[in-house]
DNA sequence: AACTACGCTTAGCTTCCGCT
DNA sequence: AGCGGAAGCTAAGCGTAGTT
């Protein structure tokens, strides 16, 4: 029965006794105030209120008055079709389809209800889409009525921003894997159960508050967190992140501490919260599977801001900034190759701190870079880079033509402890660096 | 298998500053 | 000392409109 109750019958009671709330119930959609007038109904007492409309006509409107003002005046906007909007757009002269799209998506949150069953939400989407999808922006030459749409392009251009975006996660996996020897975490971090109620935005701010005091202690312990960041909606349309985290091993403990006290919700279930990369590519499938829904935005740490413009533009084999042809042209080739990743980065000269940049200087900045396999890596990029070894990117080369150059290596970069007898480098099939016998080789097949 | 332009929002960083 | 809020700055990001 209170199913069945319908925003028409206590319409009348509303408009005489609260003529105020009335009105500012007006330019509600109908099927927001059903949805109002059913979720009180079904709050209420089965026999308390069973054959009582007033009763839920009461309840209404006290449940009306305690929703923000924001809410309540942006009522009209968050009605309103498609076409609609795009008529009051014409006459404001203000684009609102985002702050439409807000409003009904607080007014979700306050209702409990689903962006699947917000039927309005729905037909909006549907519209823009039919919108988007019959603006032709390229024509076929023999049909103009056909041809590539809006949507096509825009669906087009985020397949592309996304796998640029892959490939950067992928790259700096390597990196900090590869030349720091850090390891990989996973994490997820929510929010407590009392952030489902409020506002969007009220909830975003809190989560992006804790997450930013996780990294404002390790900036001023001048510990280095290199990742990527997304922060998605929940079903409740609560965000919350994913985050792929690099850390010094020797940190870690301390960075799970400072996590769990930033987010205490998580202690309980922190094997789900802190978890350990094992395959990167599926952490990262997983980090970027929302990417192109609204609201959902992917964030690289410890890399400038520009780093996907600059990405693309190598990856094209274009010039970038101050960046030198010679770097711009190895890392090219290394992008195409879909190897060493981490050395590609590098070239780049795109982190935000300095002294990882100064890695692949003519003098090598060793803040980061630790013995062992971090350093002979280390000695391969300066190897590549400055050219000590010529014939590196030949065509095959069989294993009788290796050009020995011993003396010009060990003078760049390699200390006579760092390489062990045999090692393959890790992340490239083609390429070898061997010490055999006291003598460096680099091989490239 | 685009491109420009616009305006608003946001992330990340820095600095200041009050509190303890 | 250390924490963390507030505020300001800048470059990106985002959503959109308009166009050929």
């Amino acid at each position: 029965m209170q199913d069945d109750v319908q925003y028409d019958e206590i319409d009348h009671w509303i408009r005489t006794t609260r003529p105020d709330i009335w009105r500012r119930l007006l330019p509600l959609h109908v099927f927001y105030k059903n949805v109002i007038t059913q979720k009180i109904a079904g709050n209420c007492e089965f026999l308390a209120c069973f054959e009582e409309t007033e009763q839920v006509a009461m309840d209404v409107v006290a449940w009306v008055e305690t929703l923000p003002e924001d809410l309540v005046s942006g009522f009209n906007l968050l009605s309103q079709s498609y076409d609609e909007l795009k008529q009051t757009q014409r006459i404001t002269g203000q684009v609102l389809t985002r702050k439409a799209n807000r409003l009904r998506r607080n007014l979700r949150r306050v209702l409990d209800l689903s962006p699947e069953r917000d039927r309005i939400q729905q037909s909006f989407d549907a519209e823009k889409l039919t919108a988007s999808k019959t603006f032709i922006v390229v024509p076929d030459r023999q049909n103009p009525d056909t041809g590539l749409s809006a949507h096509d392009l825009r669906q087009w251009h985020l397949k592309k921003h996304y796998a640029v975006t892959l490939a950067i996660a992928d790259s700096l996996h390597d990196f900090a894997t590869g030349f720091l020897d850090y390891q990989g975490l996973f994490l997820t971090l929510t929010l407590p159960g009392s952030y489902h109620a409020c506002s969007y935005e009220e909830a975003k701010a809190e989560i992006s508050r804790r997450w930013k005091s996780v990294r404002r202690k390790a900036r001023e312990k001048d510990i280095l967190l290199p990742g990527m960041t997304a922060l998605e909606l929940q079903n409740d349309e609560t965000p919350h992140y994913h985050i792929q985290l690099y850390v010094d091993p020797s940190q870690r403990a301390w960075l799970e501490e400072q996590i769990l006290q930033a987010f205490p919700n998580e202690v309980d279930r922190q094997a789900d919260a802190i978890k350990d990369i094992r395959d990167v590519l599926s952490v990262s499938r997983y980090l970027t599977k929302d990417y192109g829904k609204p609201e959902t935005s992917l964030t690289f740490i410890g890399l400038t801001r520009d780093i996907r413009s600059r990405y693309t533009s190598i990856h094209a084999g274009k010039r970038y900034g101050t960046l030198s042809d010679a770097r711009v042209a190895t890392a090219h080739r290394l992008i195409k190759r879909k190897a060493l990743g981490g050395t590609a980065l590098l070239l780049m000269r795109r982190f935000s701190d300095e002294r990882l940049n100064r890695i692949s200087a003519r003098h090598p900045d060793f803040h980061y870079v630790r013995r062992g396999m971090p350093r002979t890596l280390t000695a391969l990029v300066h190897v590549m880079h400055f050219r000590t070894v010529k014939d590196f990117n030949a065509s095959p080369v069989s294993q009788t033509s290796m050009v020995r150059r011993q003396n010009s290596i060990r003078t760049t970069a390699l200390h006579s402890d760092v390489i062990s007898s045999c090692l393959e480098v890790e992340g490239s099939k083609n390429c070898w660096l061997m010490r055999l016998a006291g003598d460096f080789w680099l091989l490239a097949l």
